[in-house]
DNA sequence: CTAGGGTTAG
């Protein structure tokens, strides 16, 4: 909209500038708006506008750019949308803000256009508002935005981010015309809930359908590979990439990076590493993470020197994802020298994820006393912490720390069904049974379920998975056979079951062993599997890689890299 | 002026 034609040309460019100068600060941006209305040129919608943008990008002047909506007599669609779309970019969960805004441009019947619509979804996304978004998603059906491509896939996103996938495909699959965006929406949208072969397939239909993947769909369907420890797949993919002359942008090559370590090649991992140009610190992050869940220490400990000499700043998942590292190599003093160094050197304040960290690295080399006293000096001390701190007890064998710990878990989250099977596993371990019991009746009494167990193997790029008693998969008569086999030969090379009967049942364990080298598994390993497949790599003479809920394991003539500390 | 990626302990 035109300004007012007596505003000159040079009131409205000092004013314009006072604006740019003042930033999004309040105070300074009331010193131009007091200006601006003194020389009149608060007649002029732009400079309102302006002001008003610049207003709605920090947290604290953002009921300031809602004042100046209020009090402004001629609004126009722009000034709206220009609002509505700052907020939704704003890092801060602005959402009723930008419906506070809308509802303004109804009031003043200012039409909604798709990019009014566009940035309220993703609005709603951005804190997951399933209700408040399903009412967006009706004012845009009603004002005919729900054919455009843009809206369309600002609703994929937002069911995703809901999870809620199976509406989000009933958008994506009555969509007239795919763009490309839309495709990695979808494809990631499962992927970052869990369903990732549900990315996979969507991926393969999306090559098959003739579509032109980019960078960002490889982004996501490798971290679906990453998840279900689909290393063949994810090489096709990665072959793919590279036959095509895709750009190996930064967050591609993370993505390769960690699709290769999660899938236990993390050799090729450090080539890719090695092979790229630009890396931040997330790719740096990636790597070392990658060597900490291999249990290479060193390793780790030399990407990190390298990171501090040519890299850029390490942030607090670097400090997580090093320390986690030292603690599963037993470097204990390297740990405490790495977490002093990120206060005095970073001058990072520790967060709760890094005391966790502190905790593992003690516990797991056995410094119980310290580990507990460091737990309980903190003040306000996560689950994390005491999970850790009972992991410890457990593998150290210390009982009265074990149940101390576990208590102290249970009182503060009581409902967790996990916690329970912690606590009654340290009972069982001191042979207190009747304890045992009654925590299974506590347990029934609140009905709380235990998570299902299982293991993934991928066999010719398919991903087969198997759960305790699960009969569903079309061999299980030949693999049970085999199982049967496997475990009568290791029987008479000396394995005896580690653990009583309890345990297992309360653990719920699967006993699958699958019959190549790599398998997933979702919950941690227990010491009778651990064993059993040692004295399975013996045997069968082969290499198994088994990565855990945190860690991998490599099996090999009887022994693990793990150590038997895990 | 619109929609979509990578890292984190237990």
């Amino acid at each position: 909209m035109a300004d007012y034609p007596y505003i000159n040309q040079t009131t409205f460019s000092s004013a314009y500038q006072a604006l740019v100068r003042a930033g999004p600060h309040l105070k300074q941006l009331q010193q131009v708006h007091a200006h601006l209305i003194t020389s009149g040129a608060h007649r002029s919608l732009s400079l309102l506008t302006k002001l008003a943008i610049l207003a709605c990008s920090s947290h604290s002047s953002i009921s300031y750019a809602r004042k100046i909506s209020l009090s402004i007599p001629n609004p126009d669609s722009y000034f709206f949308n220009s609002l509505i779309r700052i907020t939704s970019k704003a890092k801060f969960g602005l959402v009723y803000d930008a419906i506070f805004f809308y509802q303004r441009m109804l009031f003043f019947f200012v039409s909604p256009s798709n990019y009014t619509f566009t940035s309220l979804i993703k609005c709603c996304a951005d804190v997951s508002a399933l209700k408040l978004g399903k009412s967006v998603h009706t004012h845009a059906l009603v004002n005919g935005f729900c054919l455009d491509s843009f809206v369309q896939a600002s609703l994929v996103a937002f069911y995703s981010k809901c999870g809620e996938l199976g509406i989000a495909r009933k958008v994506f699959d009555k969509m007239p015309e795919r763009s490309v965006v839309a495709w990695n929406t979808m494809i990631s949208g499962y992927e970052q809930n869990g369903y990732c072969k549900n990315a996979v397939e969507l991926y393969n239909l999306m090559i098959n359908s003739g579509f032109n993947p980019d960078s960002t769909t490889f982004v996501g369907v490798l971290s679906a590979c990453a998840q279900l420890g689909a290393l063949e797949l994810g090489s096709l993919v990665h072959d793919y990439v590279n036959n095509h002359r895709i750009e190996v942008t930064v967050n591609l090559g993370t993505s390769l990076i960690n699709m290769y370590a999660k899938c236990g090649n993390v050799r090729k991992a450090r080539e890719v590493f090695d092979s790229m140009r630009d890396k931040n610190v997330v790719t740096w992050t990636t790597m070392i993470s990658g060597y900490g869940i291999h249990g290479y220490g060193k390793e780790a400990m030399e990407i990190f020197r390298l990171m501090k000499c040519y890299g850029p700043s390490p942030n607090e998942i670097t400090f997580v994802a090093i320390l986690s590292a030292c603690a599963h190599a037993g470097m204990v003093n390297e740990g405490r020298a790495i977490f002093s160094s990120m206060r005095d050197d970073c001058r990072m304040a520790a967060q709760i994820e890094h005391h966790v960290c502190m905790v593992d690295l003690l516990g797991r080399a056995g410094l119980l006393i310290e580990a507990y006293n460091y737990a309980k000096e903190l003040k306000r001390p996560s689950p994390a912490i005491w999970t850790a701190m009972i992991g410890a007890c457990k593998m150290h064998k210390n009982l009265d720390l074990g149940v101390e710990a576990a208590e102290k878990l249970l009182a503060i989250e009581p409902d967790n069904p996990g916690h329970y099977v912690m606590l009654s596993n340290v009972y069982a371990l001191a042979g207190k049974m009747e304890r045992v019991e009654k925590i299974r009746n506590v347990m029934i009494k609140k009905r709380l379920k235990k998570h299902v167990g299982y293991s993934t193997i991928e066999v010719e790029q398919r991903t087969h998975m198997f759960s305790m008693g699960d009969k569903s998969h079309p061999d299980t008569p030949a693999i049970y056979l085999y199982l049967d086999d496997l475990m009568r030969r290791i029987s008479e090379v000396g394995y005896v079951s580690a653990q009583d009967s309890v345990l297992h049942e309360l653990e719920e364990e699967e006993r699958e062993y699958a019959l190549r080298y790599h398998i997933v598994k979702n919950l941690r390993m227990c010491e009778d599997c651990h064993l059993a497949i040692k004295f399975i790599s013996k045997i069968t003479n082969r290499e198994i890689l088994v990565r855990d809920k945190l860690r991998f394991h490599h099996f090999k003539d009887g022994f693990c890299s793990c150590g038997d500390y895990w």
